[in-house]
DNA sequence: CAATGTAAGTGTATAAATTACACATAGGTA
DNA sequence: TACCTATGTGTAATTTATACACTTACATTG
């Protein structure tokens, strides 16, 4: 009834990182072997294998930080991606054999997205092997395998929870004003809002607080300070 | 970098079956080796392991006309369950020896939930091998291995998406009444809608069209027929 | 064939939510 | 001290959501 199988799982993030400059996503280069000189390193979505012993979570917890020292970020699954095709291409023949046991094995992966604020984390994390760059969303070019697909989709389902979900905040520093929020909001829904309308609705979520802190150093009416607060039961 | 893995990648499929009688989930009974005595049978989804090279959803059809004869249906991917445990616990050990080679692989599993109405598909499906049930949704008891959880979290993305996604018309008749429609509603949504109301935003809706035709055989007056007409551009 | 039972079908008034819109203010800089 | 810049605030108009009750068409029964 059950034939033998055999494929690799993976789990790849999606990681979006805000600053005032607008909405970036974390790419690494493809380390290439030294020698190859023909074919040029492509960008990718970091992911990679999950472990046997390790949960779907965990692993892309584990994978992100091994390849981009980042952590303690805010993971979500999103999707799984199993087009028996995924890692044929051509194009990224080269890396998998330079990387892989089994390079011609099928790979489904397990799409994670993951949001982050760039003040807050070092907006150029260390990583042990390849760059780590974070990208503006409009400059991003052709990824390796279905990355462009899975970096999409991953958009798609950010833009839909962003509003049920409070995950704005994690794209924000721990202390941000309202002008931020809304432009964040308004980078990923892309429409304008309304100042004053936006600012009535955030008065209505009790999770976000005053502080008692205003921006400094700015030459004009320094803004009041937010913080996120989630309900403490 | 990347260590040889070994596991099993699976599709289960959670499928929603309305009638008036209320909602259903199709569960099928594990077939265990005729002479197993200790163990008694359980229920679970329609689930198995995919092919080499079938995509996701291509397995989660194959898989549900498998074992159910059902085909043509609505299915959607929704989540991935992948605890390195699920399919450890004691009670599933049985099953998982009578029909797998590697009973002791772990299995990470794609969830794809589905719609049918029971009206228009057949009630009891014919299937080769092993039980086929509609289950009313209050009568579920424990399933193998996660299924509960898996279920739970289908019907919460189904009661998620059942307003966003047109989705309800899987559910009923070709041919319904809107008195059907509010009551799938109310079903899922776990609410009382006003009828007028209700009517009111259905009239809204441009993809639900009446046909020149009425209920017939019931003891009062016959209700106006409607069908959903997905935007033909 | 008249009376009865049953769910279908319909409108309006009220409340709530959303939208549109403009000017005074606080701090920094010159 | 004057000026620049982004902050912060209220109200009226419109749209959307909610609450609510009676007449109608068909089938059944006496």
């Amino acid at each position: 009834m059950s034939l033998p199988q055999s494929l690799h799982l993976s789990v790849d993030c999606v990681l979006f990182g805000y600053d005032d400059d607008g909405l970036k996503v974390l790419l690494i280069n493809q380390k290439t072997a030294a020698s190859d000189e023909d074919s040029e390193p492509m960008s990718q979505l970091p992911g990679d294998l999950i472990l046997l012993d390790e949960g779907l979570d965990q692993a892309a917890e584990r994978v992100l930080f091994e390849l981009t020292q980042i952590e303690g970020v805010f993971l979500k699954q999103f999707m799984a991606f199993g087009d028996p095709e995924r890692v044929k291409d051509l194009k990224d023949r080269a890396w998998l054999q330079s990387v892989r046991n089994l390079p011609d094995q099928r790979v489904v992966t397990v799409g994670y997205y993951g949001l982050v604020s760039l003040q807050d984390f070092d907006p150029q994390p260390a990583s042990f092997a390849g760059g780590v760059n974070w990208v503006d969303l409009a400059d991003v070019g052709a990824l390796a395998f279905d990355h462009n697909l899975i970096l999409a989709q991953a958009f798609a389902t950010l833009k839909e929870q962003l509003e049920s979900q409070h995950i704005s905040f994690e794209l924000l520093p721990k202390k941000f004003t309202l002008t931020q929020l809304q432009a964040l909001y308004e980078i990923v829904l892309d429409k304008k809002l309304d100042k004053r309308n936006f600012r009535k609705n955030v008065k209505k979520m009790t999770h976000v607080v005053p502080l008692d802190e205003k921006q400094t150093g700015v030459m004009h009416k320094p803004a009041q300070l937010f913080s996120y607060e989630p309900r403490k039961n």
